[in-house]
DNA sequence: AGCACGCCGACT
DNA sequence: GTCGGCGTGCTC
C-alpha cells in the first residue's frame, strides 16, 4: 500500500501544521478541507487537512500515520478555508486555533457516533426548498425602495441601513431575503443577532414568512447535539436561512448569497476570549470574498460603520418614519438633578411621572446599569470600604442574599456585622443598584407591583423569559432592569422610560463609553411608545443636564452626535482613524507584567508605528493576578498588521515563565 | 494548550 | 518513606 502525506492543522497554540502518513492509492487521497483525527504526542485530537502532499521534511521516525479521515463528511469548501486563513492571519493566530474551535464539538471528538447519528438523522428528512414567503405585509416608501435597493444588490455592496427603532429595519430584511431566495436557486442567507435568547420574536417571523424553507440556528445556547446538526444542516446547504449570534459568521455556508447584520453596532459582536474576533468586520471580509450585498442595520451605527457610509465606501440606506401606524418616538426630556435633588435615588418628577403611569393603569421602566443594592458599603468612622482583596475593585452589597460579592472574581463574604478595621457597626450602603431602587419604591408606592430583571434576579435557566413574560401579561406596573432591558422586547403597556444615572459614561476614560450611552439610551428609550396611540416618555435624570450628548438625545439626533463625535476621533487620531493593537500581560507581581511589556516594546523597530508605553489596567488586579498592557497604533493597518506579524515571532521566542500575554487587534475596550 | 518528566517540601 | 508543588520541554 503506498501512502500520502497529510498536511494538518491541529487546536494548538504552536504556530505550525503537522504531517501525517495515511496510507492510500494513488488518485484515492483525502481532500483538503477533510477533518482527520490524529495521534499528537500522548492524545488523540482532529484537525483540519490543509494540505495532501507526497512528501515531507519531518525525520520518518517522528512521522505517524493518521488514525482516521472524516471521510462520512464532505470537505470544507476551500472559500471557508480562506476566511480561517484570513482570520487567523488577521488576529495573529495560528490557523488551528481559529478553524477548529469553529467547528460543532461533536466533529472534534474521537468518537464518530454523533457525527453519525445527525448525518441519519438529516438524510431521512427530506429537505424544504420552497422559498415562496408567506404573508408579506406592505412597506411604506422609505421601506421598499431598501428592501429592493438591497434584494437587487449585485456583487460585494455593504449597505448600511440607517433607521431609529421601530422604523422597520427586520421588515426589510425579510423582504429583500425573499427577493434573494426567489432569484437564486439554492441560496442561503446568513442572519446575524447580537443575541438570540433576546429575539426569539424574530426566529418566529422569519419561520412563518418562509415556511417551505429550512431554518438553522447557530449560538452557544444550543445543547452540542443541535449545533452539529444545524451546523451539517448549513454545511450541507439544506439550511437557506442561518439565523445566529457572531460564532455563526465562522460556519460554512456553501452557497452564502446575502448576509443581514442586526444592530451592527452593538458590542456582543466582538468575542472577548478566545481568538478576540468582530463578526461584523470578518462578515464584511466574507461578503467581499463571495462578491455578494451584505446589510448592516442600526439606530445608531458604529463610528466604524458610519465612516464608511460618509466616504461612501458603505451605502447608505435611510428609514426615518416609524412604521408602526401612528407611533411616534418617545419625547426625551431631561431632569436636571442639580434642580430637583432626588429622593431614594428618583427627582420628585420623575416620581410624579411613575405616579401618573399608576393612576392610568401603564407599565414604566427604571433603567440602571448597576446591579446590587449598593455598589460599597463603608464605614463612616474610619473611613473603611468594602474593598475586593483579590481585585483592584468593590464588594457590592446584594442585600437580599446578605452578600457582599464582588462582581469581577465572584469572590463572595457575608455582611460583616461591624467595621473590620474599628469596629463601628454603622456601615454605610453608598450609591444605588437596582435592589436598592426597588426597594425604594415598594416603600414609595406599597401598592405597586414592581418588578426588577438583572442578573442576579434572573440566575435560573428560564427566569429571564418567565419574568418577560410576566411584564407582557400586564402583571407589572414598574419594572426596574440593567441593560438586559434595553434589548430586543417590546412592552406594549410601556409609556415611561426613566434613566437613572448615565452620567458615569460621559467621563469614562473609554472614548468609545459615549458612543455606546448613546446607543444603549436610544435603544431603551425605543422599548417605549411601540404600540402607538399614547404618548410615550423618556426621562433622563442627569447632574449635566447640558451636554451636547444629552442634548442629541433630547433631539433624536444621531447624525450630528456622530459626525461630532468622528471630527473628535480624527483629531485625537483614534479609530476610525488609527488601527490599534493591544498587548496584554498578567503575572503574580506587576513589576513581571510591565517588565515584559517593556523588553516586547524594544524588541523590534518599526516604521509607521506608535509603540506606546506599557501602562498598569484600569482595573489592574483580578483574582490575585496583576494585569498591564501596552498600545500599538499606526495610520496604516498593512504597517500595523506587517508589524503585528513580525512582532509576534519575536515575543514568541521571548522566555515569558512566570508572565502569560495576548494579543488583540482592534480591541474595544482600552 | 495539554501532558509528561523531574526534582524539592509536608504528610498518611 | 510517598503525595504533590509547578518549572521546563515536547508535540508531525
Amino acid at each position: 500500500m503506498s501512502h500520502c502525506i497529510l498536511q494538518i492543522a491541529l487546536d494548538t497554540p504552536l504556530d505550525s501544521c503537522f504531517d501525517y502518513r495515511w496510507p492510500c492509492e494513488p488518485g484515492h487521497e483525502p481532500a483538503v478541507g477533510q477533518l482527520a483525527l490524529v495521534s499528537f504526542g500522548r492524545r488523540e485530537v482532529v484537525g483540519l487537512i490543509v494540505a495532501v502532499k507526497q512528501e515531507t521534511d519531518v525525520p520518518p521516525d517522528k512521522l505517524k500515520d493518521a488514525l482516521a479521515v472524516r471521510s462520512q463528511l464532505a470537505p470544507l469548501p476551500e472559500r471557508w478555508l480562506a476566511l480561517a486563513r484570513f482570520a487567523a492571519d488577521y488576529y495573529q493566530r495560528p490557523l488551528g486555533e481559529v478553524a477548529l474551535p469553529a467547528l460543532p464539538k461533536n466533529l472534534r471528538v474521537p468518537k464518530t457516533v454523533a457525527l453519525d447519528r445527525a448525518l441519519k438523522k438529516l438524510s431521512n428528512q427530506e429537505a424544504r426548498h420552497d422559498p415562496t414567503p408567506a404573508g408579506m405585509p406592505v412597506l411604506n416608501t422609505a421601506q421598499q425602495q431598501a428592501a429592493d435597493a438591497i434584494g437587487s444588490a449585485q456583487g460585494f455592496t455593504p449597505t448600511l441601513l440607517y433607521g431609529v427603532t421601530g422604523s422597520g429595519k427586520t421588515e426589510v430584511y425579510l423582504q429583500a431575503c425573499a427577493q434573494v431566495l426567489a432569484r437564486e436557486i439554492d441560496a442561503q442567507i446568513l442572519i446575524l443577532v447580537p443575541e438570540i435568547n433576546l429575539t426569539p420574536q424574530l426566529e418566529a417571523n422569519i419561520r412563518a414568512r418562509f415556511p417551505g424553507l429550512e431554518l438553522a440556528t447557530l449560538h452557544s445556547s444550543l445543547s452540542e447535539g443541535e449545533r452539529l446538526l444545524n451546523w451539517l444542516s448549513a454545511h450541507q446547504g439544506r439550511a437557506r436561512i442561518i439565523l445566529g449570534t457572531r460564532l455563526a459568521i465562522l460556519a460554512s455556508l456553501p452557497n452564502l448569497k446575502l448576509i443581514v447584520i442586526d444592530e451592527e453596532h452593538d458590542p456582543s459582536y466582538k468575542q472577548q476570549e478566545g481568538l478576540r474576533y468582530s463578526a461584523r468586520d470578518l462578515a464584511v471580509w466574507r461578503a467581499h470574498q463571495l462578491a455578494i450585498p451584505i446589510v448592516l442595520g442600526s439606530a445608531t451605527p458604529s463610528l466604524e460603520t458610519w465612516h464608511h457610509a460618509r466616504t461612501k465606501r458603505y451605502r447608505m440606506l435611510e428609514l426615518r418614519e416609524r412604521a408602526v401606524k401612528d407611533a411616534v418616538l418617545p419625547r426625551v426630556r431631561l431632569l436636571d438633578m442639580e434642580r430637583d435633588r432626588p429622593r431614594d435615588g428618583l427627582t420628585s418628577q420623575l416620581l410624579a411621572a411613575l405616579r401618573q403611569r399608576l393612576e392610568r393603569g401603564e407599565q414604566s421602566l427604571l433603567f440602571l446599569n448597576r446591579r446590587g443594592y449598593a455598589p460599597v458599603i463603608c464605614c463612616d468612622a474610619c473611613g473603611w470600604i468594602s474593598n475586593c482583596t483579590r481585585c483592584t475593585s468593590f464588594m457590592v452589597l446584594h442585600k437580599p442574599e446578605h452578600r457582599l460579592r464582588c462582581h469581577h472574581c465572584s469572590l463572595e463574604l457575608r455582611i460583616p456585622r461591624s467595621c473590620p478595621t474599628c469596629g463601628n457597626v454603622d456601615l454605610q450602603p453608598l450609591g444605588r443598584g437596582t435592589q436598592r431602587v426597588e426597594e425604594g419604591l415598594q416603600q414609595m408606592f406599597p401598592e405597586a407591583r414592581i418588578l426588577r430583571i438583572d442578573a442576579d434576579s434572573t440566575r435560573r435557566k428560564g427566569s429571564a423569559q418567565a419574568a418577560f413574560d410576566t411584564v407582557h401579561r400586564g402583571e407589572v406596573d414598574i419594572l426596574v432592569g440593567t441593560q438586559m432591558v434595553a434589548k430586543g422586547h417590546d412592552f406594549k403597556r410601556l409609556t415611561l422610560v426613566g434613566i437613572l444615572n448615565p452620567d458615569t459614561a460621559l467621563f469614562s476614560q473609554d472614548y468609545r463609553a459615549s458612543e455606546r450611552l448613546f446607543a444603549q439610551l436610544m435603544q431603551v428609550a425605543g422599548r417605549a411608545g411601540r404600540a402607538g396611540g399614547g404618548e410615550s416618555e423618556v426621562l433622563v435624570q442627569t447632574r449635566y443636564a447640558s451636554h451636547p450628548l444629552y442634548a442629541a438625545v433630547t433631539r433624536h439626533d444621531y447624525d450630528r452626535f456622530a459626525c461630532g463625535l468622528l471630527e473628535e476621533r480624527r483629531q485625537a487620531a483614534l479609530p476610525p482613524f488609527m488601527y490599534q493593537a493591544l498587548l496584554r500581560a498578567e503575572a503574580r507581581e506587576l513589576a513581571d507584567a510591565i517588565a515584559f511589556l517593556t523588553a516586547a516594546r524594544d524588541c523590534l523597530a518599526a516604521d509607521a508605528i506608535v509603540i506606546n508605553d506599557p501602562i498598569p489596567m484600569t482595573m489592574t488586579r483580578v483574582h490575585n493576578v496583576e494585569r498591564a498592557q501596552l498600545l500599538v497604533e499606526s495610520a496604516s493597518r498593512p504597517a500595523l498588521q506587517a508589524f503585528l506579524k513580525a512582532w509576534v515571532v519575536e515575543l514568541r521566542e521571548m522566555k515569558t515563565s512566570r508572565v502569560r500575554w495576548s494579543l488583540e487587534v482592534d480591541p474595544v475596550d482600552i
